[in-house]
DNA sequence: GATAAAATCACCCGAAAGTATGAGGGGGAA
DNA sequence: TTCCCCCTCATACTTTCGGGTGATTTTATC
């Protein structure tokens, strides 16, 4: 707070000090312009270039800085390495749970619903169910593009 | 009524008028005079009015804004830094044709026939023909297991 | 030019996949 | 305890897939 207080006066005495050194300089061009009566057009540019300093860095001290907001879309890369290392973050990001990752993997290797409700001991209903959730958290509408994304993020092998 | 009234007053209003007139002349006068008598500082200030403006004009119009960035996070295909060579032998060996491996290519990408079909301007019909052929050739029952053989086998990426 | 393979398209039919909806039990978090 | 999510299963319905069969046209090859 102290701080921020005597940041304004410093701003405040600079003022200050830039218009007293401008007065002066005016008087002193002034002078100039009495001395040599021809002067007046090179006083009258010397205020306009003067005020135009001044014009921007009032602007510039006063406006609010202009934001510009710009999406950028970071792709990311998963690195295919023999290790297969799941990708955790994506598995949660999708909010998938186990069983779900569980049938997309059979679903990877080529079974069939009816085959991943008969390796898992369940009905075939519930691995439709599975499917649908699966597509629905993955933002597919079939079980190749399922599968597709779920190798390409790192789901799967 | 009204039209009486002013009727009455209309020599008291020319009266009032001219006297209005009069100080407004008498003070455009005194104006000129002090307009006169300082008029190279109000020639200044002007000056110093006009390019305040234009040097804050300036300053907002060239000061480039503040690019503040929102990172959307967005999973991509694996890294392409692994080259994929195609199998040209087992291509071979199943005696897949060049239209077959590129239907087989789409199916990859986890497209429906129909799909297929519109992106390689042929019918349904003839997609499934191919698909069939395909199956035949690469001793599978399934699009999944196609899939699944043919990245196993290097006949896709 | 004959032949073979490839590519195209059509129709039918059953199987599989996918959608929509509801329901019930279990377990963890507020 | 209540709420929410997971897992399970079911019914009903639509769409897509895959198999089977047959046909025509194009292309390549001998």
């Amino acid at each position: 707070m102290i701080s921020k207080l005597l940041a304004r006066n410093k701003t405040n005495l600079l003022y200050g000090a830039c218009l007293g050194a401008l007065v002066f300089l005016l008087n002193w061009l002034e002078l100039r312009f009495v001395i040599f009566e021809h002067s007046f057009e090179i006083y009258a540019g010397a205020i306009a270039i003067i005020f135009t300093s001044l014009g921007i860095w009032l602007a510039i001290k006063l406006t609010k800085p202009k934001v510009e907001t710009v999406v950028v879309e970071k792709y990311l890369y998963t690195d295919p390495a023999i290790p297969f290392v799941l990708n955790e973050k994506a598995l949660e990001d999708l909010g998938m749970s186990k069983r779900e990752l569980e049938v997309l993997q059979l679903m990877a290797e080529g079974l069939s619903n009816q085959e991943i409700a008969r390796q898992l001991f369940v009905s075939l209903n519930t691995i439709k169910t599975h499917s649908s959730k699966i597509f629905e958290k993955m933002d597919v509408q079939r079980r190749t593009q399922a599968v597709e994304k779920a190798k390409r993020i790192g789901l799967i092998p």
